[in-house]
DNA sequence: CCTATATATTGCTAATTAGCAATATAATTG
DNA sequence: CAATTATATTGCTAATTAGCAATATATAGG
């Protein structure tokens, strides 16, 4: 029951929604998550955690970096299930299409140092 | 994405997923679902209006007694699919299997008047 | 129509949480 | 090792919400 919970609560946030929707397409670090969806930097490490705690992703440091992904396999296993699932969800959300739209755009090496 | 939102957090409190679990087997009104879960009639029935609201649950009134089921066919497509899943879901958690060993001794002829 | 009863609504409180600014940590580079 | 930079953690605030008690609404029976 717990574990279902986490997923549905972590899933419950449009930010950690739209988040995932971009780890669809490619693995990103902080900064360009941020720099994406115009949001603190501490607030997007909190959402991040909280998708790790769910289950959803994981992430792999690279020097100063730290790429973040979607779990190829959970072992939370509403976690996997709702993954999948949401591979065929939103994908014609307007909001989400221009964020995803958005990913090319991004560079980390331009977006940090400030 | 309103309508993915409204069905997750609908389904992140344990009350409301424990309400779903039960519904599974039984059409049930208000007293009977007080009496199961051991919360406050208003309580209850603020429930379900968010599970309505969410396309999970509907209901027909039948008397005084409102009696509440699963939603066949939700105009909230997650809702639907999230249905689906959710029968195969927890079928073996402790809490959940205790809830729906009590129902058939709930008697709402009981329950009420009081 | 008056009473009883099942459910809904309202008003309130305590707990949770998304957000930010400030600070701490960790890794790279000179 | 000192400076820089990417990320994490902490502390705080405003907004949301699960819960209850009190009250309102609706329906059945006399």
């Amino acid at each position: 029951m717990k574990e279902f919970i986490r997923v549905m609560k972590v899933l419950s946030d449009p930010n950690r929604v739209k988040l995932l929707k971009m780890l669809q397409h490619k693995m990103m670090c902080v900064c360009e998550i941020q720099a994406a969806l115009g949001i603190a930097q501490p607030t997007v490490s909190k959402h991040l955690k909280q998708l790790q705690g769910a289950g959803l992703v994981g992430c792999r440091k690279d020097g100063l970096w730290v790429n973040y992904y979607l779990t190829a396999e959970s072992s939370n296993p509403y976690a996997a299930i709702l993954l999948k699932k949401m591979k065929h969800w939103l994908g014609d959300d307007p909001e989400i299409t221009r964020l995803v739209e958005k990913i090319p755009t991004l560079n980390r090496e331009i977006l940090c140092k400030r």
